[in-house]
DNA sequence: CGGGTTCTTGACTAGTTTCAAGCAAAGTGG
DNA sequence: CCACTTTGCTTGAAACTAGTCAAGAACCCG
């Protein structure tokens, strides 16, 4: 797996909002939840700046505090946790409408790392902020708790996976779940999708090794199931891959997101 | 691993209230937080009752929805889910002042099960209280969500093991991070441990098989690093199974719980 | 057009699983 | 109280999944 020492977090990055809260491109998603108009204003008047990080950018060191938490407007990231040793394990992947750095806010620092897949455009808040949330906004608290509720299942499903299910299992069900997921943003067409990912990240989120995961994907392709070339991934035959993935396709109703 | 189907959960084990919140077992532990008068007068007056339960009894069920939700007085339970097969992965154990069914409260119903590994005693709530106490009381809904964050780091420490520690190392980890919870609670005696869990449950938590676990174990014996007989489990040589399992020894600040 | 990263494949090896069988401890019923 | 059953633990051998090593091809970026 990848062996690597995040480097420093540079925050020079920030930038004037240009995505104000009212043009927020979320709010015409179905699969997330409406504000109010109340809420709306208050969490603009939460919203500190935006920011653009290039693909590669560590948001996130594991164990370190950092003064801001994040949504992300666009872009992919993974969150992961090391071994002393290098040993990389990729927890969860995070897309458009996450939430990255709650721990930062709850506990007091970060158990996980999370680096930047694509470029990505963030909005940016103030952790000491989140405990004004609390005091204001119950159904705002709550939804936040309903979002680490989520990173939680979320979690929990990719450990049913590597715990138990087998390389070929493991390999048609994240990438049906990661399309899934980008399917509800509105990010794939056809049953194509761009996947900013590289192979040896889907073996550390899969516990992997690549040239494992490599041959696997391989044999998915060669069966006609799928196909992954030049970040394209596309899928021929949804059901059978649902099948060998075992995958769970309960669509939940709309999710909150902040 | 173990394939079975979980049991109907009947739920005729309730009892009156024995354990008063004012008499809480786990005021008087440093490693949790301490109530003011006033959160606990709160609190007392949601705790619906006491339940009583075998060794066995199934708590909760994937995917379906509960009416109670839980805090562990005594007693140890195990968070798993299961792949249509049978096919078992657990996600993390529950110990005493661990709180249980949150996903029940917050999202619409459990992502996973929940199983009593010996006989417990629990506080009843109602899960619909949840959001009285977001009304009602911002601190302790903060708590909550302090709680659910915590799950999700002890889920993901679970999942760096599963993905990325090879067998020997997961033993050694999964066992000293037993270890180090329960002397938190006051569980553990020098450095003995009434540890009441199969080793097919090690091998579920892990991924492992049985037979390799018990193989895995019989080495670490050997080795004169642990002893683990009639479900006493007892550490000889802490600072190389720490080196082994690469123990994050980080021992964080009072822990809240509801 | 290089140089670096990512993908691909084959050959070999090691870690784990599966199968099988025996034993110990705990629980059940007459 | 003692056969009988069940559950959990232990071990060896064989089979297999997945990992490591190695090397070349494809792709991407400046």
């Amino acid at each position: 797996m990848l062996r690597k020492v995040p480097g420093p977090a540079k925050n020079n990055y920030l930038q004037p909002i240009q995505t104000p809260c009212e043009r927020c491109p979320f709010h015409k998603l179905p699969s997330l939840r409406k504000f109010t108009a109340d809420e709306l204003a208050f969490v603009k008047g939460f919203k500190r700046a935006e920011m653009r990080v290039p693909a590669g950018h560590t948001l996130f060191i594991e164990n370190e505090e950092h003064r801001h938490i994040y949504t992300v407007l666009s872009g992919w990231a993974i969150r992961y946790k090391m071994l002393e040793d290098g040993r990389r394990q990729i927890l969860n992947f995070a897309l458009p409408s996450d939430f990255l750095g709650m721990q930062n806010a709850i506990l007091k620092s970060m158990k996980q790392s999370v680096e930047a897949l694509t470029s990505m455009t963030l909005c940016v808040f103030d952790r000491n902020q989140i405990w004004e949330i609390y005091k204001a906004y119950p159904e705002l608290s709550f939804d936040i708790t309903w979002i680490a509720s989520r990173d939680e299942c979320l979690v929990g499903e990719n450990l049913l996976s590597v715990g138990r299910r087998t390389g070929l299992e493991r390999v048609a069900y994240v990438l049906l779940h990661l399309f899934m997921r980008a399917k509800g943003l509105g990010l794939t067409k056809d049953n194509q999708l761009q996947l900013p990912v590289t192979q040896q990240q889907v073996a550390d989120a899969l516990g992997l090794s690549i040239v494992h995961t490599n041959k696997t994907i391989r044999k998915l392709s060669k069966h006609k199931l799928i196909s992954w070339r030049q970040g394209i991934f596309e899928i021929f035959d949804l059901q059978r891959l649902s099948e060998i993935a075992m995958y769970n396709h309960e669509e939940p109703g709309p999710r909150p997101f902040i």
